[in-house]
DNA sequence: ACCTGAACACCGTTCAAGT
DNA sequence: ACCTGAACACCGTTCAAGT
């Protein structure tokens, strides 16, 4: 919370003090007159750099994607290639939770996001999906690491207010004889149990999405169609 | 936006009124003076059904879990429930899209929640998941099908940007030629592309976490545990 | 028990003025 | 071009007062 003006404002700047602010002190504390406090600058500087709120968050998700970083090699195997992709996705949610929280979800079309997905298709290709398939297994993979993510977060903040009994969460409470699987099922939460059920859901959509599994339909028929049987 | 006080004031009515307000003016309309308005009320009478904002947004959350609906019949086959499960998320988010991203990551407590939280998991060791592997399973399923709901939606609330020049996203707007999969990549917002391309990821997961797949260890050794081969 | 008006400490953003 | 103070139209919530 020091001020950190080292000279002139800018758009990158203003963004990384952003980070910096959800980060110590919580989504909620990123207002613009907050934020300029923390630069030492008045409210009204920020919107010579920013349009406004919206586009500060948009900027703020910006940061979050370049953080997650394309896996190093593209000559990696195509399956290593997309286990790190979507790995990358939930590191930085667990680097930066409020922040993922606040934006995690805002689709980008920065060049750079755009090269990202380009990288993450061309694997899919690599791997053996046809044109069709390749889109939306790239939807699957990001539906998946993104919500995952999330849910560790929003789970974080559930435990936070049940420890401090701020919990108001719900007309009646838990009662923890009633559901026995509920323990289990917070259990994911500490670090290690997370990072395997992550991993476990991870590896079985990756298993199901391979292409020439043999209860799959010839690759190229149609656009990519639901398949019925288990 | 029509008064509707049917008489007295209860936190079932201010719920109802708040996902009215939602869906039909968004997700930022949904303000304590606003809602109050909506209800011919007094701002502060809320505080009289519900502790506060916060409160109020869990509450939502749960009726939309309410909306849900537990499928029909527990003698369902397995793997039908499960799919059934998972669809009926992405239902009620494509029903009242604003009202679910906002409140649609909120873990829930409420009986009601945890009994549909029990029925799942139980459907998952019906279909032959071991006690560790059925929950990590239902993380999977959850998360997969809240991400792919919460990235529809805030894909349309882009496509909406974009069309109305109101897109600031980012400092660099899209190049369509540069990023040749960027049109199969949004084609899927279309109601039609979306429901395959959700049930292409939805079955891919599903075979990938069936029980009894071969190149799967035996499901009995320790923890769900990650595989690494492809 | 439920409702309320006035007030407090905040918001994001516009606008006209400064340099 | 960049920064700013004052002002506007909002917020959520506390508190004391009403019934």
């Amino acid at each position: 919370l020091q001020e950190l003006r080292s000279s002139r404002l800018s758009r990158q700047l203003i963004l990384d003090a952003a980070l910096s602010l959800v980060d110590e002190s919580g989504a909620e504390a990123l207002t613009m007159r907050r934020l300029a406090e923390t630069l030492g600058v008045a409210p009204m500087s920020l919107y010579n750099h920013v349009r406004g709120r919206e586009e500060l968050l948009d900027g703020l998700a910006e940061i979050l994607v370049g953080r997650i970083g394309v896996p190093p090699s593209e000559d990696l195997p195509a399956h290593e290639l997309l286990r790190r992709f979507a790995t990358g996705i939930r590191t930085v949610a667990r680097a930066h939770p409020d922040a993922f929280e606040l934006v995690g979800m805002r689709p980008l079309r920065t060049r750079a996001a755009l090269r990202g997905v380009e990288t993450t298709l061309a694997a899919l290709r690599r791997w053996g999906l046809s044109e069709q398939q390749a889109p939306a297994a790239y939807r699957a993979l990001v539906s998946y690491a993104r919500g995952f993510a999330l849910a560790e977060i929003a789970g974080f903040t559930l435990e936070e207010r049940t420890r401090r009994r701020t919990s108001h969460v719900t007309p009646h409470e838990l009662d923890p004889g009633e559901f026995p699987a509920i323990a289990e099922l917070s259990s994911w939460l500490s670090p290690r149990v997370g990072e395997e059920t992550f991993f476990y859901g991870l590896d079985a959509l990756l298993a199901g999405l391979a292409p020439n599994r043999r209860e799959r339909p010839p690759a190229d028929n149609r656009a990519p169609a639901g398949m019925k049987g288990g």
